[in-house]
DNA sequence: CTGAAAGCGCTTACAG
DNA sequence: CTGAAAGCGCTTACAG
């Protein structure tokens, strides 16, 4: 990082401003003047600093994505997704994580925006409604990511998460369960928990089965609880014949449990996830799970961010994901 | 972005320069415009740009982290730590995917320096020598993680993959397996596949089992692979009665097989894996495997680069984490 | 077709 | 204890 236009503009005796020309591919420039700038910029190893860049612009070519966990493998996909669509836009991409853990998560948003991000993809339930509007009080475009936000200045990629329940739900009463359970997510802003939930309740209504409130547990969807509350319920509730389950995560957990409490998948209970992740299709026995595209869904959250970026001011209509059913070994 | 120190200044009614003394807490400054000044900031809501200081402090507090996929569950658990441990110091950090499907990883290496990084982690086996060497011959510090370089300046954390697959492979005998097939990695100059490769040879060699190279499988390591390569693998050579598998994602698909081919896992066939991930333990059956603290690599991935942001030019010798066997259902 | 000047928002010597 | 000036490496009007 220490040659500058500088050094490119004294060896090929222009200008700074000519220099920058040629870097930029602006303005007419003569041939001659062309060929002896990039001569000089080869031969110096020149490479502009988009730092530099980014202060005159204040257009920095970086944005920042926030998630609850990396290492959770839905989010990760959608992570791939992300930052392959940024790329190729010529965006670079801060990570950050926000989950339980975090505190502070208002000093973890400013953070990215001292940096100067251009735009902010929101995926992570755990950063609160209020933290959020605080937020997007001085900084914007804001993309949120599966999460209901009455911010008007906040756009949203959400996924059919009433259709997908409700589809699951669907299948297992045709299979002819009438006893089914239900692991469900974090209470409060994930759209997910919200409009699953629903989508289980309305199914079961519709099909004339009475909802069982006590059948409903509400955990953070990790594999450990998915285990650990799939033991307690079925032990509390051996009649239950099938469950749903928020996520693959709470699923595998769930399917975990089965095994120990020596029922069979899918005989003695059948399991549904939801999000589809790699893993789901290829374990033993492999999850039937509510899928959608997540690579796509990081990309859609990139394009509308860049939309935004580009077009300040406008207001982007909310986009949900299609959903479908993948049948596999575990109903 | 909007309100700058000079904002501040004028509202305080003290010079530009005051208001960086307090910013950064440096120097002696009298309490009284001190108030002043931290009433300014907060009222004006006041934040530094790090764009501008590290414009001029050459410092971006930003940092690269180079891996082949982010939606590979064992790198998404590095990054976490990674993640985690640069955030503790007030870095951000710009995550890049460097896989089979990358074109021109030499520009997205480049492109990260242009970003101004201070320094770039990478853990991609994939980026090949001869980009890695021609680029840190004006990039620097950079750290390689679990890959064998031979740049000087390239600081290096490693695995203890020959002592993890030795582990496993004596763990395989005395088992009282004498048939045992591995699915390796890819060449090149990925660390584990070498030294992972060594490892079981030489065990078996200890173990005075004479080594069949047609029951060494050198594949991409992806589920996908592991499941077709044992297939073919355990129908050429039935009388195989265990497998090594170069990670736990390979051995994933290896369980899969034998359930496809009605072998039992482990009693028709054993299977060890490598990283641990987090399904390992989760899954039915349990995955017997090389187990070592992911999180903790990433840490001192991290850690080792800051050190060598802080004193260029120093030498740090390479380090290598012990690893451990962990039994579980598959053997 | 090409260049000199100003400025993006900060920090770093250097004075006072 | 506090400030005026220069400069980090670029781009943006404005001239010529």
């Amino acid at each position: 990082m220490s040659v500058t236009m500088r050094d490119v503009a004294q060896k090929a005796e222009v200008s700074i401003k000519t220099v920058s020309r040629v870097v930029n591919n602006q303005g007419e420039i003569s041939e001659a003047t062309r060929q002896k700038v990039t001569a000089a910029i080869n031969e110096l190893g020149y490479r502009p600093s988009r730092i530099a860049r980014a202060m005159v612009t204040q257009r920095s070519h970086t944005i920042g994505f926030v998630i609850p966990d990396i290492s959770n493998p839905f989010f990760s996909e959608v992570a791939r997704g992300i930052q392959d669509t940024a790329q190729k836009h010529g965006y670079n991409v801060f990570l950050c994580n926000i989950d339980e853990d975090a505190t502070e998560h208002l000093q973890i948003l400013y953070s990215l925006a001292d940096q100067g991000v251009d735009g902010l993809i929101v995926f992570s339930s755990l950063v609160s409604e209020k933290d959020l509007h605080h937020f997007a009080a001085t900084f914007r475009p804001i993309v949120a990511v599966n999460r209901l936000t009455t911010h008007p200045d906040i756009s949203q990629i959400l996924v059919d998460n009433y259709r997908g329940v409700h589809l699951a739900t669907e299948h297992l009463l045709a299979r002819g369960h009438t006893a089914i359970g239900m692991l469900s997510g974090w209470a409060g802003v994930a759209a997910g928990q919200i409009r699953r939930l629903a989508g289980f309740k309305d199914a079961l209504t519709a099909g004339n089965i009475p909802i069982r409130d006590e059948w409903i547990i509400q955990v953070s969807p990790t594999m450990a609880n998915g285990r650990q509350s799939t033991r307690q319920l079925l032990t509390a509730y051996p009649e239950i014949t099938a469950l749903f389950c928020y996520n693959d995560l709470l699923a595998l957990g769930a399917i975990r449990a089965c095994r120990d409490l020596g029922r069979r998948v899918p005989e003695d209970c059948a399991i549904v996830g939801f999000d589809d992740i790699q893993l789901a299709a290829m374990l033993t026995p492999a999850l039937t799970s509510i899928s959608y595209d997540k690579h796509e869904l990081g990309k859609l959250a990139v394009t509308r961010l860049l939309e935004m970026i580009d077009n300040p001011g406008q207001v982007f209509a909310p986009l949900a994901m299609d959903v479908s059913l993948k049948i596999r070994e575990t109903t």
